[in-house]
DNA sequence: ACTAAGAATGTAAACGGTTACAGCCTAGAC
DNA sequence: GTCTAGGCTGTAACCGTTTACATTCTTAGT
């Protein structure tokens, strides 16, 4: 008891105990090849007395297998991150293997350094969101290495760069077309940085084709940093002249829908009464909120898991892993309604003229 | 470039393009020991144009150093947790280290088994939250090994198990002296169980010998699980006598308060003019919450960096370091209010006698 | 009784680094 | 010119596994 912790404990120490050789505690310990019931037992009463536990540097320099997968996200203070590593760590953990992470904060320059300090360790494969997946340092590093990858959220549309993720245009245009049918005319889109987000790029472009399939006028699209998003400004410029404003708001995420309703309310918007609010995520606290978040709700778990079972199928030396579109569905909330603002905003030029006559 | 893949790419290739030993290699890239002007360009220059990277296997092996942290929580999906890992990846990065993550899930078993393969990959040290930290398999084989480890989240009493938390036994006497300030008199408790969650039971503690202290009843005290929280019972039976039914509801974590607004809404109660609700943790989609989420806010972050750098610390043989107590504050938000039904309640007695009188 | 197959076990060479130690060389001190 | 200190570099042992191959021992088939 008192010497367990002394011993070295490495297979060589099990050995001598058990008084058999080391290939016969790695077979053992791996349950290969052949050995007889005596010895076998013999053995593990020895691994089991002095604790022994093989060493993953041994084990990984004679295989070159880490059964570690690296995990590199935007954020991990985002849910919808959150989530998706959730579902990762949960098929890696059934296959046996570990997750290494790493956040990137939307900082560029950390895509590559992640990436190469995961390809150090060994890394038997990676999944990723990376800021722009057709111009990535990152991934042709990794393809350089020729290390095993699953993109995650990322929008890969001319590249064979194999990703897990919903149709962002798909659903942008989803979305304009909904603010259609509520009667919804003017609509304009709050978004996060393109430049860190290509699947918010997306889902400008499905948004702003899908209103031009509608025959209204293009969108006014506005950006914000993920960091400090500071939206006052861009709320006041929205809004500033009454007529242009736009009565629907699709914001290219959930946490930024969210402080754009704050940010609303606080200007003395009602919401949806005077502007429609729609996020993209489908985070869960957004069915707690009031009014309830009308969102896009991508499968962020399943994402997860999809994407972990493609990357231990090409570890494993499985072809065939094609990217995979899984579906979004539009969850419809309070926080959307009819635009009931138009017809009198219709009506409403006529009557400015009559309050302005009298001033002339 | 071509042949840049192909080759094995060890210290070894490298050394041979260079024309050195390996030994120089390895100063250069490791910035030890001499090395002559010269010699280090034309080492730094193979190792650019194989783009070599060192084995992180080999030099474990030698070193008997890893790098890596191991983060074991019971899960990623709750924000508090998600935000205590985004502020140890940040420290840990800073100081060169990575980290690897494991969600338990709740589960007794997964503890253990995931300490014995951290140990298994030579993780440097851990930072986690168990069950019970007094009692904990996980722990014990933890310090068996002698590895480094910090809790997060735990309350530690007589115990030198070192953590990094807020006092939650102070915690829940606040709530209850917020409550009764705010004119409360009959409260109660829905808590997630208490065999997953030793601070759960802290806070149970706390709240209740502050109520004791302040002359009032016992309050009723309800545990739901963390996995599938089925809160309905729990409401139904709180509130199926109108008279016993309390008038504040301390839920000892956000999410499951969040759930209860919910759930009290849905029964036709109104938050906080028929029942006050205070959540526990200080999620930061409390604040966008209609009513805002009335909550005791633990600095989630902050908890994940110091312990980052306690562990750190211990890693590194420098000794001293304490378990801290950080600082919780009351965040008050729309779920709580001043006790309006009390008065009414006692008047209401009459009323129903009143009631009967004619049936009899 | 002899052979061959196959089960059980051991030997030793990788795997890719680090680092103690030794050796060489140069320059400055005497 | 000799001596010595110190800069620079190489040699080789070691870290803890896996695994191909060799060896020994049974056992069933003939």
């Amino acid at each position: 008891m008192s010497d367990k912790k002394r011993s070295k404990n490495t297979i060589r120490d099990v050995a001598l105990d058990a008084g058999v050789s080391i290939a016969t505690v790695s077979r053992v310990v791996n349950k290969l090849g052949t050995v007889s019931k005596e010895t076998e037992e013999r053995v593990q009463q020895s691994i089991d007395r002095m604790g022994f536990r093989l060493n993953a540097f041994g084990r990984g320099l004679s295989t070159s297998r880490s059964y570690t997968i690296g995990v590199m996200i935007p954020s991990l203070s985002n849910p919808v991150f959150a989530d998706a590593v959730s579902g990762i760590t949960q098929e890696a953990s059934k296959a046996g293997y570990n997750v290494m992470i790493a956040a990137t904060d939307y900082q560029h320059a950390a895509e590559i350094s992640t990436v190469s300090t995961f390809l150090e360790r060994q890394i038997d494969g990676m999944i990723l969101t990376v800021a722009d997946p057709m111009h990535s340092d990152a991934l042709d590093m990794l393809e350089a290495a020729q290390a095993p990858y699953a993109l995650i959220y990322n929008q890969v549309s001319k590249s064979d760069r194999l990703t897990v993720t919903v149709d962002n245009v798909a659903a942008g245009d989803a979305v304009a077309r909904c603010f259609h049918t509520q009667g919804h005319r003017t609509m304009a889109m709050i978004s996060g940085s393109f430049a860190e987000s290509d699947r918010a790029i997306a889902r400008r472009d499905g948004f702003v084709t899908g209103i031009a399939a509608l025959g209204l006028p293009t969108p006014v699209i506005h950006e914000v940093g993920f960091v400090n998003l500071d939206i006052e400004p861009v709320l006041q410029s929205l809004f500033e002249d009454q007529d242009k404003a736009p009565t629907a708001l699709f914001c290219s995420n959930d946490l930024l829908a969210i402080s754009v309703i704050s940010g609303l309310e606080r200007r003395g918007l009602r919401v949806p009464d005077d502007v429609s609010v729609m996020g993209f995520d489908g985070i869960a606290i957004g069915t707690h909120l009031h009014p309830t978040l009308a969102t896009v709700v991508q499968p962020s778990k399943r994402m997860g898991e999809v994407a972990a079972q493609c990357l231990l199928c090409r570890i494993n030396g499985e072809g065939g892993m094609q990217s995979t579109l899984l579906p979004f569905t539009l969850r419809l909330g309070e926080s959307t309604g009819r635009a009931c603002k138009q017809l009198p905003a219709d009506l409403q030029t006529p009557h400015k003229s009559v309050h302005r006559r009298p001033a002339q």
